[in-house]
RNA sequence: GGCCCAGUAGUUCAGUUGGUUAGAACGCCAGCCUGUCACGCUGGAGGUCGACGGUUCGAGCCCGUUCUGGGUCGCCA
């Protein structure tokens, strides 16, 4: 092995062009490949910036060419030579004219054969990718998520700093506040019996910060939730955290809006009209299904009840006088219909998320066959089909129940997931949108009373104040989310400052002044010393990341995920501790059953 | 906690009705090769078929249990 002494590096390896022949560089890197042809021998060097091929043949000195041929996989080498032109170039490489003419070859490092090839096209499994993450995260791929992810966070420093914002720090170890998800707990050695806990979002200090006067406040925050993992969900994630004050809903919009149009065109070169397109809560509901609808397909949802409110069939019928609706989506698609088992396989996936069932329409080239004709007139199938507009080639899929929310919210499964089967979602569109006028309560069928859609620090909108204790059914919030293509980007909200309100508000969520005090007292505390009407948003950093670069998950945006079970096999975490680290903290382990 | 999918060579996978010595590709090792760039050619090494138990004359394959990974529902105010 060699040492660096008297070498210096001039270059990237993936920086050197034709125009560039004739000079002597210097660079360093990993060995992609080394082909060896005999008495000629190629090695591919790999940088985060690329590839450049270095040459070794008879004019070489025979001491380095035998260092070149002992060279394997990963090594990691410094080479200086004068660049020539190549005799046959490769037009897929940026250095594809080029090559090294090495003069001295350097070993800084010798490598074992690596677990999985170090290419974009791997196909190693995660966990065996995440045991070796720095392997992983040398794959040109990964190298470019994590140099976007960098753009992205300066992009964004960069446009709030512009408009007046200030980073500012929240503390990490904070007070729980058990309420939505699960808090990650730290326990306190100095205040034995008490923990912190990880911040879910930096919301109440962000708040304070308003209350201080900082007006304008952005962090890129990191985030924590104790829940179980998904592709989009990791335990711990990136907000852009920002609070404004003296706005109303309005303001943060068109502001979160001037940063989107920034962000898209410095990072990806993408122009992105304003204003976003907007819907209500109630319209995304009836439309789509779903409160962060992927309006990149069309597939909307039509409602039927009317027409089969009197038919013979007994389950639609039933349906409709229980209460509830008949509505349905159309699958279409050019190039093949859904067979009955692809519809089987639907009913399948229905029944699972707590459906009873489909009832469809299929019609090919034969004509139509339904799971339900024979109870219907001609008549009442012919004002189906015209309303859900179905022509040769598609299949008519229609849920009923007694609750219409339960037949939106499985048909806005069904869309997506019938979509995705057939194939129908381009991947190249950024659809953002904007939902608003939330309900302010929602119903929780198990305890059978309303809560906050929100946190509870969320304004009521100022014309639904009047029903705040009359129809909580009627009370919209002044919140706000961004969507974009099906996934929810971000949520924000104008807060309630008026002690008076606040108080008003935790009374209809069931909390009492003792409790609210104990939880949020030095919220309403700093409340009482002139707080200044503000709102803000925290938008999911890695989601954002993940949508402009179309990943299939968030591991693939963050440098160090988790696996799905919350674990990170690299340097094996969670892990067990010292017995004499819980003596300290004051914790005993129980056994579990 | 529920449901679905997958565990076979270092990696990704195939493996027929349960039947002789478990295969392929890539990777790895060795040899040959002067223009390769996923170099090519020749040869070679490499396996507790996730684990345990059962059925059977015989199990990678069938049954049960369990572990691991992925997806998803619940959950994520």
């Amino acid at each position: 092995m060699d040492n660096l002494t008297g070498f210096k590096r001039s270059c990237y390896c993936g920086e050197p062009r034709i125009a560039d022949v004739g000079k002597t560089i210097s660079v360093c890197g990993w060995v992609q490949r080394r082909r060896d042809l005999g008495s000629l021998i190629f090695i591919d060097l790999r940088d985060r910036t690329g590839i450049i091929q270095l040459a070794f043949d008879e004019s070489t000195e025979s001491e380095i060419f035998d260092k070149a041929f002992s060279v394997r996989s990963e090594y990691v080498l410094a080479a200086t030579g004068k660049l020539r032109e190549r005799s046959s170039k490769n037009p897929e490489l940026p250095t594809g004219d080029v090559e090294l003419d090495v003069s001295d070859l350097r070993i800084l490092a010798q490598s074992e054969t690596p677990p999985f090839e170090i290419i974009d096209n791997c196909s190693a499994g995660e966990a065996l990718r995440l045991k070796h993450r720095y392997l992983d995260l040398r794959r040109p791929i990964l190298q470019r998520n994590i140099l976007l992810r960098h753009k992205v966070t300066k992009v964004t420093r960069d446009y709030f700093d512009e408009n007046g914002f200030i980073e500012i720090e929240t503390p990490m170890l904070i007070k729980s506040t058990p309420e939505g998800a699960r808090d990650f707990l730290v326990p306190s050695r100095i205040h034995r019996g008490s923990f912190y806990a990880l911040p879910q979002s930096p919301q109440l200090y962000k708040q304070l910060s308003m209350v201080a006067g900082f007006d304008r406040y952005m962090q890129i925050a990191r985030c924590f939730r104790d829940e179980d993992l998904r592709a989009d969900r990791q335990p711990e994630f990136t907000q852009i955290d920002l609070e404004m004050s003296f706005v109303d809903m309005e303001d943060v919009i068109s502001m979160v809006e001037g940063y989107i149009q920034r962000l898209f065109k410095e990072v990806l070169d993408v122009e992105m009209p304003l204003p976003l397109p907007r819907l209500t809560y109630a319209e995304a509901m009836s439309r789509y299904g779903s409160d962060k609808p992927d309006t990149r397909f069309g597939m909307e949802i039509f409602d039927l009840s009317d027409i089969a409110s009197g038919c013979g069939f007994g389950v639609f019928s039933s349906a409709v006088q229980g209460g509830g609706s008949v509505r349905g989506i159309c699958a279409k698609n050019s190039v093949v219909t859904l067979s009955r088992k692809e519809i089987d396989k639907l009913t399948e996936y229905i029944r699972g998320i707590g459906g009873k069932g489909i009832a469809w329409i299929r019609l090919t080239e034969d004509g139509m066959t339904s799971s339900f004709s024979k109870f219907m007139s001609e008549d009442e199938m012919k004002a189906i089909l015209e309303r859900a507009g179905a022509e040769k080639g598609d299949v008519v899929l229609i849920i009923a129940d007694t609750k219409s929310s339960a037949v939106l919210s499985q048909l806005g499964a069904l869309r997506l997931t019938t979509a995705r089967k057939l194939d129908i979602i381009p991947k190249d569109k950024f659809n953002f949108l904007w939902i608003l006028e939330f309900p302010f309560f929602d119903w929780d069928e198990e305890l059978g009373d309303y809560v906050a859609m929100h946190h509870p620090f969320t304004a009521p909108m100022d014309e639904s104040l009047q029903y705040l204790e009359t129809d909580k059914s009627k009370v919209k919030a002044k919140a706000y989310d961004l969507v974009l293509n099906g996934i929810e980007l971000s949520s924000g909200s104008i807060r309630i400052t008026d002690p008076k309100l606040q108080r008003r508000v935790f009374e209809l969520l069931g909390l009492s002044d003792e409790e609210a005090h104990k939880k949020f007292g030095y919220l309403l505390e700093a409340f009482k010393y002139g707080a200044p009407p503000h709102g803000g948003m925290g938008l999911g950093l890695d989601r954002i990341v993940m949508q402009m670069l179309s990943a299939e998950s968030l591991r693939d945006v963050i440098a160090y995920p988790k696996l799905q079970n919350a674990s990170e096999p690299m340097t094996n975490c969670p892990d067990t501790v010292d017995p004499k680290q819980l003596d300290e903290l004051g914790i005993t382990l129980t056994e579990q059953n």
